[in-house]
DNA sequence: CTGAAAGCGCTAACAT
DNA sequence: ATGTTAGCGCTTTCAG
C-alpha cells in the first residue's frame, strides 16, 4: 500500500542503505545516485514512516502535552503556542488532559513516555511537592511546566505572587480597604496558593486585614446564598472582589447580576488570566495579564534547548512579565465612611 | 533503561514469545508460567512499547485530530468531548491544527498517515469538494467529519441549515423584518453558506428580501465604518443582527457598544455555536446552540464503529439536535411603523 | 561511494 | 504449553 524504503530502492536499482544515505545525508552519496533516488522518491510518494526511525531509537519527534483542561482558554491559548511552533519544527503534539486529577496525570505521564516522547509540556496542580516529576528527572525525560510557578524546576510563568501583589495594590489605590479573594474549588495548585499570598502581602503592605479565600462553585447558576451574604452584609461588606482567575470572575459577576447588584458601582471585580473573552464582556473586565501564548511558546523553546542540549541558562523558572488590564470592572472609592480620605500611593510597577 | 520484552523474559526464565503471550492471550499460557511472568512484569515495572507494536503492524491506538484552531471554544469543546472518549479508550490523540488553511490541512493529513493513525476526526473548510478526503476515502484510512456539514460524507453536525432557518424565524416572530446575517472573514465553508442558506429561506418564507452577509473583520478592535454605516442607516436600519458565530456576535455587540448602541434596545443579536460563555455575558447572548461535546463525542463514537467494523448505518451524516438560547440580546419588536401589526406565527418547532 | 546485515520491541506463524 | 524465527521500516556499523 503505501511505500516502504524497500519500494523506493527496486525502483531506484539501489540498496535500502543507500536510499536511506540518500535521505538523511545527502552529502556522503553520489550526486548521480542521489538524483536517482530522489526521483524514485517522488515517482512512487514516498515518505520515510516515523514508526520505523521510531523504534530504531531515534528521535520520535513527539511531543507529549498535559494539560488540566482545554475548556478553559488559559490552556487553549497556551496549546496554541505550542502548536504553533511545533508544526513549524515538524513535531507533532500528543495531547491529554488530567481534569486536575492525580491519578490521570500519572496516567499521561506514563502513557507520553510508553510513546516515547522526547519530552513533555505539562500543567501540574503542585510543581513542588509533585513526585512524578521526580521520576521524571530520574529517568531523564525532559519536560517544562507551563504556569506551575515553581523555582525548583524547569518552568515558565508569570510571577503569580506579585501579579496577585500589582493587581490588589491597584485595587487599594483606588481607594477600596474590604477586598475579598475569591477562588474555585480546584484551589489547591500553586498558581491558587501564590496568588492568595501576593493578596494577603498588599493587603498587610497596605495596613488591611486579608482574609482567607472564599471558595465558589463554579458550576452553579447562581452564586450560594452564604456567599452571597458575605457579599452583601452591611456595612462591612467588600467593596472589591479579587478572582483568581477570569472565568470564575465572570461567574461571579453574572452571580452578582443577578443578585440585583450593578457592577462596577455596588461590587468592583478584578480577575486573573487576560483571557482575550473578557474585553468583549460589558463591561470589559479588568484583569491580570499573563501572556498564555507567550508561556507556550517560551515553553516549547525551553523544552527544545533541553533537548538539544543547549540549555545553558542556569535558572530553571523563566517568568514572563504579567499586565493589569484595568476594564471597566474597578470603581474607584474616594470618600466613602470606610475610606476617609485619598491617600498618597507610591506609583504602581 | 525502560526494560523490554526480553529483560521480561530473561527475568522469569521464558522466551519472549511466552512474555508476549502471557500479555495479550492469557489464557493459552499455563497457569504457573503466567503468575511468574506476571510477577517480573510487577518486578520490572514493564509496560509493552507501543512502538514496537505499531511497526508490526498492529493497531496503533492512535487518532488524529485536525481543527481549524482551539482558540474557537466550539473546537475545544469537541475536543474535550473526544478527549474523554478516547482516555477511556486507552486511545492516544494526536493533534494537529489548520488555521482554516488548506496547505496546512493537507500536511496534518499526510503527517498524521505517516503516522498510522487508526482513524481521523476532522473539520474541513469544505466538505464536499475536499480532494483530500476521497484521497482517504481511497486509501482505507477512516475519518470522522465533525461540523461538517454533507450527505456526502461520514459526519456528525447539526442542521446547519435548519438551525439558522429556526433562528431566523425566531427573530422574525419576534418582529423584526430587516435582519442582517453578518459574518466573518473566514467564510468560505460548508457550515457559513448553509447558514446563509437557512437564513434566506426564512427571510423569504416570510416574504422578507434576505441580504448577503455582511462580512465582518474579526480582528478590529471597532466596527469598520462602513458597517456601522449599514448598521446605523436611518429608517432602513436593521433591527436585527443573526452572526454566523458567537464569536463574532461577542465581537460585534462590543462594537455596537462603542458605537453607543444599545442591546437589545437598539438592535437584537443573534449569535450561533452555543458557547458557556454567552451566557455569562450582559445581556446573555441568545444563541443557535450546537451540542459541541456530544459533537465530539458523536464523531468519537462513529470513528470506532468504522474501525471496529460495525458501523451498519447506512446514512453517512448523523445530526444533532440543534436549541434556540433565547437571551437577553433579543427584543421583541411590536408596534412600530415597520411593522405595523403583529402578524400570527404558527408555534416554532 | 555503495551494499550486506544487524537490530530497535514486538507479534505471529511455525515447530517442538 | 513453550520456544524459534521471521519480519514490520528504518538507520547504522562494517566491508568491499
Amino acid at each position: 500500500m503505501t511505500p516502504t524504503i524497500k519500494d523506493v530502492a527496486a525502483h531506484a536499482g539501489f540498496s535500502i542503505a543507500t536510499v536511506s544515505r540518500a535521505i538523511n545525508a545527502p552529502h556522503t552519496v553520489n550526486p548521480v545516485t542521489l538524483e536517482k533516488v530522489r526521483q524514485s522518491i517522488d515517482a512512487l510518494n514516498f515518505r520515510p514512516s516515523p514508526l520505523g526511525r521510531q523504534l530504531r531509537g531515534e528521535r520520535t519527534r513527539l511531543i507529549g502535552v498535559i494539560l488540566p483542561t482545554i475548556a478553559n482558554p488559559v490552556f487553549a491559548e497556551c496549546l496554541q503556542g505550542i502548536d504553533e511552533l511545533a508544526a513549524a519544527h515538524g513535531y507533532r503534539l500528543m495531547l491529554m488532559t488530567t481534569q486536575y486529577d492525580a491519578e490521570r496525570e500519572r496516567h499521561a505521564i506514563e502513557t507520553l513516555r510508553e510513546q516515547r516522547v522526547e519530552g513533555l509540556i505539562l500543567t501540574v496542580a503542585d510543581a513542588d511537592t509533585h513526585p512524578l516529576l521526580d521520576d521524571l528527572d530520574r529517568a531523564g525525560l525532559l519536560y517544562v511546566l507551563m504556569h506551575n510557578d515553581t523555582v525548583r524546576r524547569p518552568s515558565v510563568s508569570v510571577d503569580n505572587r506579585l501579579a496577585a501583589h500589582d493587581g490588589v495594590r491597584m485595587l487599594i489605590a483606588h481607594g477600596h480597604r474590604r477586598i475579598l479573594m475569591l477562588a474555585g474549588t480546584l484551589a489547591a495548585s500553586d498558581r491558587a496558593r501564590l496568588r492568595h499570598l501576593g493578596y494577603a502581602q498588599a493587603m498587610q503592605q497596605a495596613g488591611l486585614t486579608p482574609a482567607p479565600a472564599l471558595e465558589i462553585d463554579f458550576n452553579a447558576d447562581e452564586l450560594a446564598p452564604s456567599v452571597l451574604a458575605h457579599l452583601t452584609n452591611g456595612p462591612n461588606r467588600p467593596t472589591a472582589l479579587f478572582c483568581s482567575n477570569d472565568l470564575l470572575a465572570m461567574v461571579v459577576m453574572r452571580g452578582l447580576r443577578r443578585a440585583r447588584l450593578q457592577i462596577p458601582t455596588d461590587m468592583s471585580i478584578l480577575g486573573f488570566d487576560g483571557l482575550a473573552m473578557g474585553e468583549l464582556l460589558q463591561p470589559p473586565l479588568a484583569s491580570i495579564c499573563a501572556p498564555n501564548r507567550e508561556i507556550g511558546c517560551a515553553a516549547w523553546k525551553r523544552l527544545m534547548a533541553r533537548i538539544d542540549g543547549t540549555y545553558t541558562d542556569a535558572s530553571l523558572a523563566l517568568t514572563l512579565p504579567h499586565a493589569l488590564r484595568e476594564g471597566a470592572t474597578i470603581a474607584a472609592i474616594s470618600n466613602t465612611s470606610e475610606a476617609p480620605r485619598i491617600r498618597s500611593m507610591q506609583p504602581l510597577v
